[in-house]
DNA sequence: GAACGCGTTGCAACCGGTTGCAGCCGGTCC
DNA sequence: GGACCGGCTGCAACCGGTTGCAACGCGTTC
């Protein structure tokens, strides 16, 4: 079916060493032979097979992109810019959904038989080890938005969850709430376990302050209806700082049904900055992880590595910030006690 | 790096083809034979390498997901059901994003180059050409949520967005509005076209209503804001038929920030029913459209194309359902005139 | 005991490219 | 005129598998 090489050297009255020459860029060939090899390409509709090159060259340009974030919208726009990233560095995504697989082996494996040339781990809530997977495999890996280590086993691009569980805590006391609570996404993601720390290292031991915790099934909509809707059938905190913006968004809904008024009975807190936090009708204070600066750096590690892979993991780490709407009462004024 | 073939067959002592065949399935090998070379390819930690198989068998089991629709929520389900339901076939999507592409000439020859089995189109805007051109290119190629007809050159599954459009004008009447409006998305997209062109069919002609229409910049929340606060600065109509969920949702807060109440003072109507349109803040009332099913049948005819490429094209067109919630008014109870 | 048939195995060519190496060619220098 | 040089080009082997064909071993039949 499909155009060779082999028929394009024939045509062209050359070897088919000098076609293959004629497509690598840096080849020694001369101009005369080029154009005459492109002539002969043109007018048979020639493309080179990239696959059965990668047989030599040990290249594929295919990058696994792993996820199993398939419900959070944020991820929507992750993957926008995951595959218009990679597609402008050259590279393929081949992507791969885990949500009912949790086997890494079963995933490398698999990206095994395509000769990926490297992995993009996308998930908040894979567990480290699940990356590490691939180095073992001896494929280069990038994990985005993973938990953050002093030294880690590979490379790690993301926000420092604990940071942004204090951040939560400073920003809800600032604003004079004295009873809170976190409500968190699943209990087994590390994400989930790393805002929760920094969230209690920076209440615990306040006598002035109590809070409490609860965690959500999934990083949902209902999940957090749900939850802050058992929370409202008994005595509910002052302020929630919520595992993520769906759950937060879920969470307003159920203290809005009940008829109590966001912000001024309860504060609710977010953490992401969805596209939606920002429509009017959900207008959600929330903090911002940095998704464009996490995703261009997770490529540029990759880049990086497929060029000379074997230098020693590093973890990218980028600032929050709180990002201010309706549902947390305002900043005391300055001159107030 | 990785094991190969060669070197399994060595250490089970067996030819290269014997292990081949042992890994081939239907192949013409001993139970003893299979063992033997198992066993050795467990110890070596072998997986056969499925781009070097490609090269003889001519099938690759990469589908090629294209889409440009990389902003409206409804597509990151379309993905995710995408990328599992294709796994479930045993075959991996290999992505391309077109959002800032529109050339079908230079997709087609990427995924040529990695030799895709098979294309899929996932996008409600672009031109029915695209899909053609795969087709044209000799690759099996299924355009989901494109444009009805009826002999279509390609396998279309969708929604036949006429009818779409019909809906939407009848739901409207018979709820009482008499102005109507239609809000679309960009205007060259062909479901924005039919849409509207089915909507104008019902109301065109009858004296008692009155239609306008507009058409929104992209399908964002932004857009449909936009426009509908432009709207606003008219003589707005009594209800919007708006293009798509998210536009909805712009228009939904442009309306009640002006101050005016929705459905009371304004109805609107939108369609997809994209998850945020169930949440209570929102409560949108809308058209939806069976992305499951267009999915899954997609995926059907794809695979029925693989094994037996060369039956011709047809449309799969599901039907649409007004989802009711709160932004339009009740229907008329049944006494009433 | 020879002929036959069948299931299994190995040989070797091939899939569509890449690349080390040797040879060719024209030009330059002595 | 001969030696030398450097840029191009082609040959042939190879990447990691698959597959048509022929050969082999072994049990059955006459």
């Amino acid at each position: 079916m499909a155009i060779t090489l082999k028929e394009v050297a024939i045509r062209a009255g050359v070897s088919r060493s000098a076609v293959s020459r004629a497509f690598t860029d840096g080849a020694s060939v001369s101009d005369k032979m080029r154009r005459k090899v492109e002539k002969a390409a043109r007018e048979l509709g020639y493309s080179p097979n990239a696959l059965a090159s990668s047989l030599t060259t040990g290249r594929t340009k295919l990058i696994g992109l792993v996820s199993n974030n398939f419900y959070n919208p944020i991820f929507l726009e992750v993957f926008d810019l995951f595959t218009r990233g990679l597609q402008d560095q050259g590279l393929r995504p081949l992507l791969v959904n885990l949500s009912d697989e949790t086997d890494p082996a079963a995933s490398v494996r698999l990206l095994r038989q395509y000769s990926v040339d490297g992995v993009v781990v996308a998930s908040s809530t894979l567990p480290p080890d699940f990356a590490s997977a691939f180095r073992e495999a001896g494929i280069p890996v990038v994990h985005s938005f993973g938990r953050y280590a002093e030294m880690p086993e590979i490379h790690v691009v993301g926000v420092d969850n604990v940071e942004c569980g204090r951040i939560a805590a400073r920003t809800l006391l600032t604003r004079g709430y004295r009873r809170l609570a976190f409500l968190g996404g699943p209990e087994t993601a590390t994400s989930t376990q790393d805002r929760f720390a920094g969230f209690s290292e920076i209440l615990t031991g306040d006598g002035n302050v109590g809070f409490s915790h609860s965690f959500a099934k999934a990083y949902s909509f209902d999940a957090g209806r749900e939850e802050m809707l058992r929370q409202l059938k008994g005595t509910p905190a002052e302020a929630y700082f919520c595992g993520d913006d769906v759950l937060s968004i879920g969470a307003l809904s159920a203290v809005r049904d009940i008829g109590l008024r966001v912000p001024e009975d309860i504060g609710i807190l977010g953490l992401n900055d969805m596209e939606m936090a920002r429509w009017q009708n959900i207008n959600l204070t929330t903090i911002r992880q940095p998704i464009r600066q996490i995703v261009a750096c997770s490529i540029d590690l990759m880049v990086s590595m497929l060029g000379a892979p074997g230098d020693s993991p590093e973890a990218r780490i980028f600032p929050c910030s709180v990002i201010e709407r309706g549902t947390l009462r305002p900043l005391p004024s300055a001159g107030a006690t």
